[in-house]
DNA sequence: CGGCATCCATTTTGATACTG
DNA sequence: CAGTATCAAAATGGATGCCG
C-alpha cells in the first residue's frame, strides 16, 4: 500500500515522485489558468475517470500543491486551486510545453481533444521575455465559449481564464483557427482577412503579438 | 498493444506522451551529463529491471530523443546518448529539479540512493545566469570515484561527466559532503575548514561559486 | 557486459455503476 | 455535480535464465 517512488536523493526524482504520475502534471496545467471544479477537470482530462481524479487531487492537496476551496456564495461550489508551491510548477510545465511546441506538435489527430486554454498556455510557453522588455499589454482571447486573457508586463506574461479588465486588444476565433494562430501556423492578419478571426483594439498591440509570442523554430 | 496516450492537442500533453512515463525522464537526466552504457543506466536507476529499461530506451530512440552509439575502439562498447532533440529536454528537466530543490529536498532517507551526477545537475538547476554574466570559469568536482566538470561561459553552464581540460578550480569531497554543498546546506569554506572537502585553484573562482549557484530560497 | 524472454505477484489505470 | 465503490485490463518489479 506504499506509494511507488524512486527513492533517489535527487531533486528531479523527488519532484517526479510528487507530480510524475500519469495525469498529475495535466491537472496542474489545468489549474495554471485558474481554479476549476471537479467536473470541469474531468471534462478537460478525457479518460481519467472520477476515481483516479479524486485520488490525484487528494494527493496533490496532501503535497501542498493545490487546495480545495469554496467559491463564495451564491455559487458555493467547491473548486481546486493551486497553492503558491503549485504555481511554482509553472516554469516546469511551460518548459515541457516548449519542448512539445518544437518537437511534438504535428497535425492534430481526430482523436485529439482540444481546449482553448491549452493553446493559451502554449502561447505562454512561446513567450519571449526579451521582446517583452518594457512592454505592457493586455490581450483577451475569445474562442467559442471560452474567454481567456494574457497580461504582459515587466518582461513576463500570465494568462488566466475569464475576460480581461480593460484589454488593449481582443482576438476572436473558432477553435481550429485559434490553434493555428497559437502554434504559428497562420498569421493573425491573414486569418482576419480570410474571415476566420476578428481582431479589435490597439493596432500596435496586435502587431506586437507575433514578436511577443514567436512561433517555435 | 497500442501505447497509452492522452490524445490531447496540447504541447504539454504531447510531451508527456513521449517522456511522461515512469523512468523516462530519469533516463534523460542520466544522459544529460554524457553518454552511458546499459549497465550504468541500470545501476543508477535502481529498481528498473533490464526489461523495462530496454523497452524505454527503444522507445526513446524511436522518438528521436536518444541514439545508440558505439564507442570508438578499443572500447567498442555500445552507449546511449542524447540527440539534439533530447538535449532540448534539459531546460524541462532542470525546471523540475529547480522545483524539487525548493519544495522537495528534505533530508536524505536511508533508502535513498545518491549519485554525484545528480547533485551536479542540481547545481545546474540552481545556476543564476544573471550572476554569471561575463564570467568564464571551469570547475572540476571529484566525489568518490566520480569526476565531473562544469563550464560557465556566456551566462550559461553545462556540466558533464569526466575531468575538465584546464579547470580554474577543483573541488573534492565525499558524497555526503558534496550533497550538502550542492544543496546549500554547507558552505564550501566551512567544509574545507572542517576537513570534509578540499578546494584548490583560483581563489576568486571558488568564492564566486556561491553566487553562481545560489542555494534555493 | 548487453540485452531479450518469461513467469508471476503487485500496482495502477480505466470504465462504469452508484449514493448524497 | 461531487465523489465513492467496484472490477477488469494494463503496467510495473523482481527473479531468473539464456545467448552472443
Amino acid at each position: 500500500m506504499t506509494r511507488r517512488g524512486y527513492h533517489q536523493y535527487c531533486a528531479t526524482a523527488r519532484t517526479l515522485d510528487l507530480v510524475g504520475e500519469r495525469w498529475t502534471l495535466l491537472i496542474v496545467r489545468e489549474l495554471l489558468t485558474g481554479p476549476k471544479r471537479f467536473k470541469d477537470l474531468g471534462d478537460s482530462l478525457a479518460g481519467i475517470g472520477t476515481g483516479l481524479l479524486a485520488e490525484r487531487l487528494k494527493h496533490l492537496e496532501a503535497a501542498g500543491i493545490l487546495r480545495r476551496a469554496m467559491l463564495p456564495p451564491p455559487a458555493a461550489t467547491p473548486v481546486y486551486e493551486l497553492t503558491p508551491a503549485g504555481q511554482d510548477l509553472e516554469p516546469a510545465v511551460l518548459a515541457l510545453a516548449r519542448w512539445g511546441l518544437r518537437h511534438a506538435m504535428g497535425p492534430r489527430a481526430e482523436r485529439d481533444g482540444f481546449r482553448p486554454g491549452w493553446a493559451v498556455l502554449g502561447m505562454q510557453a512561446a513567450f519571449d521575455p526579451v521582446a517583452a522588455e518594457g512592454v505592457v499589454a493586455v490581450y483577451e482571447f475569445r474562442v467559442g465559449d471560452a474567454v481567456f486573457h494574457a497580461r504582459v508586463d515587466g518582461g513576463r506574461v500570465s494568462s488566466r481564464m475569464g475576460p480581461a479588465d480593460r484589454p488593449d486588444a481582443v482576438i476572436e476565433a473558432d477553435e481550429e483557427t485559434f490553434a493555428d494562430l497559437a502554434h504559428g501556423r497562420q498569421r493573425l492578419r491573414e486569418a482576419v482577412r480570410a474571415g476566420r478571426a476578428r481582431a479589435t483594439g490597439d493596432r500596435a498591440a496586435l502587431t506586437r503579438l507575433r514578436s511577443l509570442f514567436p512561433p517555435p523554430v
